[in-house]
RNA sequence: GGACCCGUAGCUCAGUUGGUUAGAGCGUUUCCUUGACAUGGAAAAGGUCACAAGUUCGAGUCUUGUCGGGUCCACCA
């Protein structure tokens, strides 16, 4: 059999088996009506993306349960792709074409569109590359692009069918406006945050006294809109100000007479009781200037600039603005005070430039015919959240749906297929209605021209997104793939997508394939630095997983990053070292198993090729804590518990079969049962580990896994056994490791050498416990060093020996001179103690009637044995230390 | 304003439907290079389970409140 290096070195394998996989198409499935199919869509990363740790979470997760199913004998497909994201994309090359001092109005729509697929071309594969180097065993082949041929049509098509449903239309109202990309934002992606900012009252002078009051005070935050103000406002029930409603204002600064309306909406308590009332600057003005019938002042430009209508302010910045509104109105006095005030402010999620509510003319997705069903798929159980609290979150959310502003005014994304025709641009009045169509229409019906313009406006990026896991398989013609892999099973992200993407793509799935897209989704947590503090670029805290790849090895950044996710991970470089490690020892205890175990070998069935009852103790343990360890790995996968997963793996692989059973065999692997044992679980343990793992796993399964065999990734998953599950063996198992443990633990009190040869007497009441001893001397003596041992049933007194206990087993290790007697004494004397803290507790308990009475009986049996136990160990530790003299 | 999550060893977290003397990894201390691995082995120290009240025979676990930390939603002038 080949040698082993002495360590690990992932550096050496990563590579080549990332080829291998690719060239023998193992992951890739298709329509096949033999076999279960089992699909999962990636999360697409958008195509400006660069792999950061979100990634590698999101991506290791989907990879583990993917791999699991697929060695399961699921015909599996992971789908791959990336997303065109709009604004994010244009963006980057705005950027780079504003270092050649240019705009995208300088060079036109098409050289634009030019340079964005150009920069797609050469850039737009880095984060898929970067995903292959995790490991993910994604069907690379199909990689999609939600800007391909297809895939545009798709969109197109739904574009057109809701509209045909009256689901979708076009309309002015106030829309988030990112004042920097020059575009509407749906309300999903302005991102409301805290900010200190300031309450500002302002004096709006009547136009005639009235009672004696000359002006009244309205408060603001946004200065700036009064000068698009068409009213002010108050609640007709308020009695302060009932005389005023009616009466006329002069506008400060503007000198436009403006009415005092009532309206329900005010707030009596806020501010000042009276609301200034901007149309086109704010949606509740908005409603209230369409109930009143007032006018609509826009007094900015789209670039955030104060407009014609702004008068002497004309040409400002809209803060810019604000300062010198205030400083005017502080001249004139009509500025009454300034108040600090706490209030969110939503920012634009992609430049987190400050979002202004903004009217103007948009398309919108009628929601709540969509959220219907979708809400109801949930509370029905047909999709479920892991963890289940997301499940709240995401009814809320649709409880509470508001149409979807659909139009960006960008344009890299799929084009609205609206089209507009000459009359109508030209204001005849039965033209106005676009014409909806994937194609320029021939001739209007209305006024019979033949000339078109289309929309110039593009689709939000997350309309072509909600149709990801079908209009990847082929939608909307009915391929055999989409037949045979929709619905996919589970979807993994993390939560801030469940508004933007989660919930839509459930109400497109239910709307255009009549089912559920997934029937699970596992939300993750965030990646944050050892701090807390979300990790980002501009932060400088982010640890890039390539960084680590190349310092400790993929099967180390998944499995590291996996055993430490709770709700939220802390992360910092050092946790890497955690799968680092283990793979390194996955590594030896192969190469242990290897130098002791001829060539040549099968795999092993340890149910088949070995008689258990033939078996010694340590082996028939093994293969018990195997199973068991395989059966809860197999649980928690399918309850989506990854972590748990890995640490029960962990634990079994280091904590049992190295740290025990190797260490027991290392001196018996002559014998050919050891051999089989040993190198059937370690053959077994491989597979276990390899959706976690799946490198170092698939180089040793080349070592271990006999000759002639597929690759590990398209491998069986190990069968479960659970007649080879053995609670007794494991329990006697532990007994005799209890004692080593405590055997150790006098010796290392007494400053004695591990590898010294000591004598040892054994007492025990119990003859199960004498065979068990005396079968398992070898591996006891092995252990502890154990030179002779003699087993009777009473100690004689003995003045010179370290006394131990584990459970019925009494047992001395003689010290000689090297005891201290009184230290000996103190020690048991005080571990008296201890036990009989326990034992006051215990009987306490027992005697109480009402325990008894009311506890299930099998607990107040239990309680009763391990008072007895309990009693009859302080009494062998009180006959010890009289026995000490 | 509403909803949710978290608070367990110095650090990061487990802890199933309430039921032994609350666990692990890292870190710390002591010992060990004997051919699988020092990316290793052995042993040890370390906890009033944030606090308070309640339910219960029994609470880290359930209820309520308090304090501390975090997240999301909302038409917060």
């Amino acid at each position: 059999m080949s040698e082993l290096s002495k360590q690990f070195k992932f550096q050496d394998v990563e590579d080549k088996w990332l080829e291998y996989w690719q060239k023998n198409n193992v992951f890739h499935g298709a329509a096949n009506p033999q076999k279960k199919s089992f699909s999962v869509v990636i999360p697409p990363p958008n195509v400006t993306g660069i792999l950061h740790m979100g990634h590698a979470l999101n991506n290791t997760l989907q990879d583990i349960l993917v791999r699991y199913k697929r060695m399961q004998g699921f015909e599996t497909c992971w789908m791959a792709g990336t997303d065109h994201a709009g604004i994010a994309t244009q963006n980057v090359v705005e950027r780079e074409l504003a270092k050649e001092k240019k705009t995208r109005h300088d060079i036109g729509r098409e050289e634009l569109l030019k340079r964005l697929w150009a920069w797609k071309d050469q850039y737009g594969d880095t984060i898929i590359n970067q995903l292959k180097k995790i490991g993910a065993s994604c069907d690379w082949p199909r990689t999609r692009f939600t800007m391909d041929q297809e895939y545009s049509q798709a969109v197109q098509e739904v574009f057109i069918r809701l509209h045909q449903k009256g689901l979708i239309y076009r309309g002015e109202y106030i829309i988030n406006w990112c004042p920097r990309c020059q575009t509407a934002l749906s309300d999903e992606e302005a991102e409301h945050q805290e900010h200190q900012g300031n309450l500002y009252h302002i004096r709006y002078p009547l136009q005639k006294p009235l009672n004696g009051r000359e002006w009244i005070v309205v408060a603001t935050t946004r200065p700036e809109t009064m000068l698009g103000d068409t009213a002010v406002a108050v609640n007709p029930t308020d009695e302060r100000y009932k005389d005023l409603i009616g009466q006329k204002l002069i506008l400060p600064l503007m000198n436009r007479e403006i009415p005092i309306i009532a309206d329900d909406f005010v707030d009596p308590q806020f501010g000042t009781g009276m609301v200034k009332v901007t149309p086109a600057h704010d949606p509740n003005d908005f409603q209230m200037g369409r109930r009143h019938g007032l006018s609509f002042v826009n007094v900015m430009h789209p670039d955030g600039r104060m407009n014609d209508l702004a008068g002497e302010f004309s040409g400002m910045d809209r803060f810019e603005a604000r300062e010198n509104i205030i400083e005017r109105l502080r001249e004139s006095q009509q500025l009454e005070k300034v108040e600090a005030h706490v209030h969110s402010v939503g920012h634009c999620y992609r430049c987190h430039t400050v979002v202004e509510p903004y009217l103007s003319k948009q398309w919108f997705v009628r929601m709540k015919p969509l959220a219907e069903p979708a809400l109801r798929v949930v509370q029905e159980g047909k999709i479920k959240f892991y963890p289940e609290r997301w499940t709240k979150v995401y009814t809320n959310w649709m409880e509470n749906i508001r149409d979807w502003c659909i139009s960006r005014q960008i344009w890299w994304g799929h084009r609205i297929p609206a089209w507009y025709c000459a009359e109508g641009d030209a204001g005849r009045e039965k033209c106005q209605e676009p014409i909806i169509s994937k194609d320029r229409p021939v001739k209007c019906l209305q006024c019979g021209c033949t000339t078109f313009r289309q929309d110039d406006d593009v689709l939000d990026t997350w309309f072509s997104s909600w149709l990801w896991p079908f209009a990847t398989f082929g939608w909307p013609e009915k391929t055999k793939d989409l037949e045979y892999f929709y619905p996919t099973k589970s979807l993994f992200t993390a939560s801030e997508i469940i508004f933007f993407w989660v919930a839509r793509m459930i109400m497109a799935g239910l709307e255009f394939m009549d089912d559920v897209p997934f029937s699970e989704v596992y939300i993750h947590g965030t990646v944050r630095d050892s701090k807390g503090r979300k990790m980002s670029k501009s932060l400088g805290n982010a640890i890039d997983p390539l960084e680590i790849i190349n310092e400790y090895g993929a099967d180390a950044l998944r499995f590291s990053l996996i055993i430490n996710s709770g709700q939220d991970l802390f992360i910092s470089k050092e946790k890497f070292e955690i799968g680092r490690n283990f793979a390194n020892k996955i590594w030896n205890a192969s190469r242990l198993i290897l130098l002791n175990v001829p060539e040549g070998n099968q795999i092993i069935d340890l149910k088949k090729d070995v008689d258990v009852r033939q078996l010694d103790l340590p082996s028939r343990w093994i293969i018990s804590r195997f199973f068991t360890t395989l059966k809860n790995v197999e649980q928690a996968i399918e309850g989506y518990r990854f972590s748990e997963a890995e640490t029960l793996i962990q634990d079994f692989f280091w904590g049992n079969f190295c740290d025990w059973y190797l260490e027991i065999s290392k001196n018996k692997f002559t014998d050919s049962s050891v051999q089989k044992v040993a190198l059937g679980i370690l053959q077994q343990s491989v597979g276990m580990i390899h959706p976690f793992m799946p490198f170092v796993t698939e180089e040793l399964w080349q070592h271990v896994g006999g000759k002639d065999q597929r690759c590990l990734a398209s491998s069986s998953w190990p069968k479960s056994e659970t007649s080879l599950i053995n609670a007794v063996v494991e329990q006697d198992m532990q007994a005799l490791m209890d004692v080593v443990a405590v055997g150790r633990n006098i010796k290392m009190n007494w400053n004695i050498k591990l590898q010294q040869e000591i004598e040892c007497q054994f007492a025990t009441e119990d003859e199960r416990h004498v065979k068990l001893l005396e079968e398992n001397m070898n591996m006891l003596k092995s252990l502890l060093r154990i030179n002779t041992f003699s087993i009777a049933n009473y100690f004689t007194k003995n003045q010179d020996s370290a006394v131990g206990v584990v459970g019925r087993i009494k047992f001395l290790i003689p010290l000689g001179n090297l005891i201290d007697v009184q230290k000996e004494k103190q020690r048991i004397l005080q571990d008296i103690q201890e036990q009989k803290k326990h034992l006051t507790g215990l009987s306490a308990r027992l005697e109480n009637q009402d325990f008894v009475k009311k506890a299930p009986p099998d607990i107040v049996e239990k309680d009763q044995v391990r008072l007895k136990t309990l009693t009859i160990k302080i009494k062998e530790l009180e006959e010890v230390v009289q026995n000490l003299g």
